[in-house]
DNA sequence: TTGTCTCCCCTTGGGAGACAA
DNA sequence: TTGTCTCCCAAGGGGAGACAA
């Protein structure tokens, strides 16, 4: 039996108190609700620049996206109307949008052409997310069948939904939830069953088949602090023929649009779909800078990250290593040697599944400086559900020489076998500067990090517990002279060591709820050892 | 009680024999049942080239179309890129397609431009059509709801469908529609009730849900001699937010496309919306030449017929008049003397419902000679059914000066009330050819004729007694020297008179089983009785 | 003749615990 | 703990004649 005073204060707290909860764009300082269910919806390697963010425009991008979106193949055969093959641009405006039909996110985003290098330094805060949580449910047959509802995870219920009262022989709640339209669908929530186990039953129907649901689509359930999100991303695409205006006058239009643009110094607007080319076409300048300077020569071993899906947010994340075996231009004669997809590489082991593309971009991938061996798999740092671990206790620390150390991969990442160094830098050139020193980068990777709660993690010690966790070292960084060198969210680059304070300007006044980025493990150590890894120089 | 038997017959008569039935596109001689079918969805003003004619193309009613179906307001600032507004072009493909998800019709046209002027005849035979009945179903509120099936009207049944055996005590039989995707719909028929009434019940309900009908829309069947078809023509257009690309994007790529294919002489595609722009924006050469023929000055009083949906065929066309109040361009800085909706007309007495637009183009409209006066109306020619009307005996026909030829309107046009004139042309200058002479043109106005049965009016006596019947006259005019000079389907102009056989060779090998275009009423007359009215010589 | 109603059957949706993976 | 099953009740889809417009 339903409680019905229960149902009535939900009601009441989860759906009218929008004025309490930011679900939607309120400037550019706050990561609202609306954009967190976006981007879990979009994929957690899916970039989308912030307004007033310097970007570099790849039109052939954008002409790509546009044929697989039409699925018209090859490229078509229209001039390149004089256009480069990137255009410095600045943001003027970005919407994150779903399309009304099939829920496929996309993000609309005007851009005005301006060739300004930027001075000076590039770093921008990191915007402050709204506390929230999250949890993804990959559909069962049993949760699409007409019979029965959706079954949930104890520990997501536990985690994200609003506590029962469990007292109660079936306790049970109205659960209130609102999609990327803005739409709010009623779930009836109740915890019965022996053993006692959490459905969604009344309501779930009507969203299974409104979103014409399927199973392996996965369901995404995010909750803010008075308001529920509800949010899909589908195994497949849904099948949508777009056959209001040929291929051709599109990319036509595309390109003139840019052209124009340019020529009057006005904005223009580009719609992403990053469910349809993953590699956005509209590069932040400095990810692209920093691509710039590596050198990706043939036989370069280089890893690159997709996002296969599925439940658990940390394992969405598949890596995959190839070598570099060319570097040409995609397209000669238009525009000769343009980085866009100018890398040729050859991926190992990616004879099931999603492969990714042999054509990349070098801002989409990573070189690995030391070929790793193949190593046997160790059960620390591989396989950590962040949700799960619980801050460790001092005890718990091992030491830096600990066989736990050496050998761990995080997110198919090969951490350890490394010994950390505690010398502190022997050379301090510009020893007035106390915020100065000089790291060596002996490991670096991809990586999505997340936390249950932003207050367990704030401060810079709470960042450092995050990445020495999520890298398996469980604290045993946390003081320290060694650290990670971090470029994070859009390629703001910053640092974290165990120093505390340290490096607390660069990280700037930021809540880690959320960050993805590049890690780069890094430690401090005499210069001479130089040999041949890359030296950063981090300054206050 | 379902009759087996019967079941299986019709199973198989109707599904199983698409070889019979030819209802794809299949070269330029036939009109085939698909075609027919997108017609009777598109409305009976609709115009679409065939293959192979010379017509002029106007990027300027493409973008509006874009506009509108973006549903962006106002003119965009885009460049003309120096294109011309109209482009004399070729049809190299044409075909007739319906949206995926919401069934609206729209043709996929393939263009080459052709600069070339069309020399000498530019007639061209009409295409045979497909023998095939249909007819139109308004949904009513008992038709849409969940309850219940769709009552048909018995007369609709009796003309249409494969007849049931009515000895029985509640006939039925499986219906198998095909749409204009080529899926095949179930529909139970079955006569039942006291009194009797036909009423299709299983099938149905799956079927108003699926195309999401609602009470107002139109349903249509089309029976051939093998295959019945079915379609939708909805009263109010579903929403369809086309958010893939920008609405500037699409414009400049349709402004590019075809400058492209102008430089290059190579073919471009263009996609056609009946549904959204009525005033199609690829107009035939010789209806825009005849246009140009027309004086449309300040104070010409003008006819537009707009096809408003409904019920029976022939009154779905509404027949508006007004004034012309101006010429002046629409874009004067980026098509100056254009003349897409270059005439600015005020209509008349057009308060509810829908109203034709201020702004039309001179091919769109008919200028009216004569203002006529506000008549009575006269039961002849005033909504006769033509599947109603039998072929008229002949002691029932009136004579000329018979006081019910002078005052009828058919479809709102007003038609009687002139004398015919018996006088033979009195000046042949080229008296050698026998085939010429000289028509003056009374009186004119579009229409849409069909008949129940092809072979009832085959001949050009069965045109002609259409003509007449269609304008109330019922065969007054099938022996004499008067007749009428008809531009239908494509634009072919073609002439018919009471004479028999003298306009054979214009007409051609056609069954008027359909016709739609502009009939003018003519005489002959002497020619220095000219006056205002405009001759045309009509040549073998 | 045909639109709408009511009646009523029977299919289907969907909520429950049982049970097994 | 959670996916799938079966059971079973309730809602509603839909097929029938009655009746009125």
């Amino acid at each position: 039996m339903r409680s019905q005073p229960e149902w009535q204060w939900l009601k009441v707290s989860w759906t009218c108190s929008s004025e309490r909860d930011n679900d939607t764009c309120q400037g550019n300082d706050q990561v609202d609700l609306h954009t967190q269910l976006w981007h879990e919806c979009a994929g957690l390697t899916v970039k989308v620049p912030r307004v007033g963010d310097k970007v570099f425009y790849f039109p052939q991008g954008h002409l790509q996206q546009v044929e697989v979106y039409m699925k018209q193949e090859g490229m078509s055969d229209i001039p390149s109307y004089g256009l480069p093959s990137k255009i410095l641009c600045k943001v003027v405006c970005v919407q994150l949008k779903a399309e009304v039909d099939t829920d496929e996110v996309f993000a609309q985003i005007t851009l005005i052409p301006d060739f300004e290098e930027p001075k000076g330094s590039t770093f921008r805060s990191v915007p402050q997310k709204i506390p929230a949580t999250s949890f993804r449910k990959k559909l069962t047959p049993s949760d699409v069948i007409k019979q029965g509802g959706c079954n949930l995870h104890k520990k997501h219920v536990d985690q994200t939904f609003p506590p029962l009262d469990m007292s109660q022989d079936a306790p049970s709640q109205e659960l209130f939830a609102k999609d990327l339209h803005g739409k709010i669908w009623n779930f009836h929530h109740i915890c019965r069953g022996v053993p006692k186990r959490h459905i969604l039953t009344t309501g779930w129907g009507k969203f299974v088949s409104a979103k014409r649901l399927v199973v392996g689509d996965t369901c995404i359930f995010l909750r803010g602090q008075n308001r529920l999100y509800v949010g899909v991303q589908r195994a497949v695409r849904l099948n949508k023929l777009s056959t209001d205006l040929s291929c051709v006058n599109m990319q036509h239009g595309i390109l003139l649009t840019a052209l124009e643009a340019i020529n009057t110094r006005t904005e223009f607007t580009v719609y992403y779909h990053p469910r349809i080319s993953p590699s956005g076409f509209i590069v932040a300048y400095n990810d692209f800078m920093e691509s710039l300077k590596v050198n990706f020569s043939p036989e370069t071993r280089v890893e690159m990250v997709l996002d296969e899906g599925g439940e658990e947010p940390e394992f969405n994340l598949k890596k995959f290593s190839g070598i570099i075996i060319g570097k040409e231009d995609v397209d000669p004669s238009r525009w000769p040697e343009s980085e866009w997809h100018c890398l040729k590489v050859c991926w190992h082991g990616t004879a099931s599944g999603d492969v990714p593309p042999k054509r990349v971009s070098p801002w989409s991938i990573q070189s690995v400086v030391s070929v790793p061996q193949p190593q046997k798999r160790s059960m620390i740092g591989e396989g950590i559900r962040m949700k799960e671990v619980s801050i460790p206790k001092v005890n718990n620390i091992p030491r830096e020489d600990d066989e736990r150390s050496k050998k761990c991969r995080v997110f198919g990442v090969d951490i350890g076998g490394h010994r950390i160094s505690n010398t502190h830098p022997p050379d301090s050139s510009n020893a007035g500067n106390q915020q100065s020193s000089y790291i060596k980068v002996l490991k670096h990777g991809s990586f999505v990090g997340r936390c249950v709660e932003v207050s367990r993690f704030s401060g810079y010690g709470g960042l450092m517990w995050e990445l020495d966790r999520m890298f398996g070292f469980q604290g045993g960084l946390v003081s320290g002279t060694s650290g990670w060198i971090v470029t994070y969210n859009n390629n703001n680059a910053a640092a974290a060591d165990g120093d505390g304070d340290a490096n607390k300007k660069l990280l700037g006044d930021v809540s880690w709820s959320e960050f993805r980025g590049v890690v780069r493990k890094m430690c401090i150590c005499p210069k001479e050892k130089e040999e041949a890894a890359t030296w950063n120089k981090i300054s206050g």
